[in-house]
DNA sequence: TTTTATCTAAACCTAAAGATTTAGAAAAAC
DNA sequence: GTTTTTCTAAATCTTTAGGTTTAGATAAAA
């Protein structure tokens, strides 16, 4: 919890320096906050980040020179508890979900009320993640819409479930990248009997090679069984 | 957006019978709505669900005889519109982030105010996603600290860094299962050079063969660097 | 009871992959 | 200006991998 007898320590990251000039002044008119650095460079703002280690640092995600994501991610690499929140100008779905994956701990549109931007602040100081509603909904259909892709590809016509209980066992050391001999080990049947039963494999999931049925196991939400491998005593 | 001259048809899916009248008689206070049915088990609420093509679900997930995450993953694969909100006990993550992922667009611990079920049917309805402030705030924690898994261990002392940029072609081709010969063709360059290549990414990569190179690439944050493939002419 | 599916295994062959060495050319780093 | 890196390439050899056919044993299904 945030300790309300320190003031908020802040960094302000934006390449349009009005910009950055009015959120400065802005956050300056509350006592609870000291702005203590502010930089239109996205690479001077990682140093400043380095040499103050700020609580919040409020950084536009569109910029130039290094781009907003690439910064979240150097950011997160010095592994300090500065909590970033991003400012866009879009409230376009893939960049609010990849900024948030990214780790920012909130996301805030620049034609939004200035109130918001304390409020997501203060929200922010106190462990929470801040999306306004509308942000929020993109982000979850976008989260949802992406999962169910994935679902979609591991569901339609799945070759996989040709395969019988052994071949499936097969597949399963062949994604792990072990060979002929090795696998004929650890089933204890003979490496001839292995090569017949990838090759019934591959004739079912209609490849040439291992590569391609690993390729084709691991799209395809193929799943360890967790039973396999105690034929070896 | 919801019609408002029509009443929400609700369907109501919970084991606990007690529970399940609790609701029942909690939802037709309002008068907007209209339970078309109610059972306590996941398989007749599935066949309730494809008779009635309900507006909303609500459902228990914690459910002995088929858990409710599959029978989400059930609901999904029939295509409605229907829109799930998920009834828990426990606020545990990962089953609100499993939940959230496999499309439910709500999720209401039973013990809050009936209010938030009535506030939750509503946002729903209108196409919202309804998650309260304290679940929410779960589910973006566990979310990220997923992703950061991820990228930690695409970086941690990540071989594929050490690949040239050429190596890194090569490797981008063996990653979609392409023998040498053809992998010659693409890059036009000839057949033991694309050898000399790989078995450089082999050194590289501390592995015998492609099978484990792609393995490693896929497990290593490997992306495809999409300015490949245009040495074809 | 007789198919059918599954698991096992061998023989035989071809093609592809992998290991190793050597080496020229061009570009970048020192 | 010399060393290092990278990309290119060939030769040679060994080892897997892959394709095909045949077949016995068992268990389940028709």
């Amino acid at each position: 919890m945030r300790d309300f007898n320190k003031k908020l320590r802040v960094v302000l990251i934006d390449d349009n320096a009005n910009h950055l000039r009015g959120i400065k002044e802005l956050i300056n008119l509350e006592s609870s906050y000291d702005v203590v650095g502010t930089t239109t460079s996205a690479n001077l703002g990682i140093n400043l980040i380095k040499k103050y280690h700020p609580d919040i640092v409020l950084m536009d995600i569109n910029m130039p020179e290094k781009d907003g994501l690439q910064t979240l991610q150097a950011i997160n690499k010095l592994n300090l508890s500065t909590k970033v929140i991003a400012l866009s100008g879009y409230d376009d779905a893939d960049l609010i979900y990849r900024a948030i994956k990214l780790g920012a701990k909130g996301y805030v549109l620049k034609t939004m009320a200035s109130v918001k931007l304390i409020n997501a602040i203060e929200e922010v100081a106190n462990g929470k993640i801040y999306l306004p509603s509308v942000l929020s909904t993109r982000f979850f259909e976008y989260f949802q819409s992406t999962a169910r892709e994935e679902e979609k590809v591991s569901e339609e016509e799945n070759l996989l479930t040709s395969l019988t209980m052994r071949e499936y066992e097969v597949l399963e050391l062949l994604t792990e990248g072990i060979n002929y001999k090795s696998i004929a080990g650890k089933l204890i049947i003979s490496e001839t009997t292995v090569k017949t039963h990838v090759n019934n494999i591959f004739q079912k999931l209609q490849v040439n090679d291992r590569t391609n049925a690993v390729l084709y196991a691991l799209s395809h939400g193929f799943k360890p069984s967790k039973k396999t491998a105690m034929t070896a005593v």
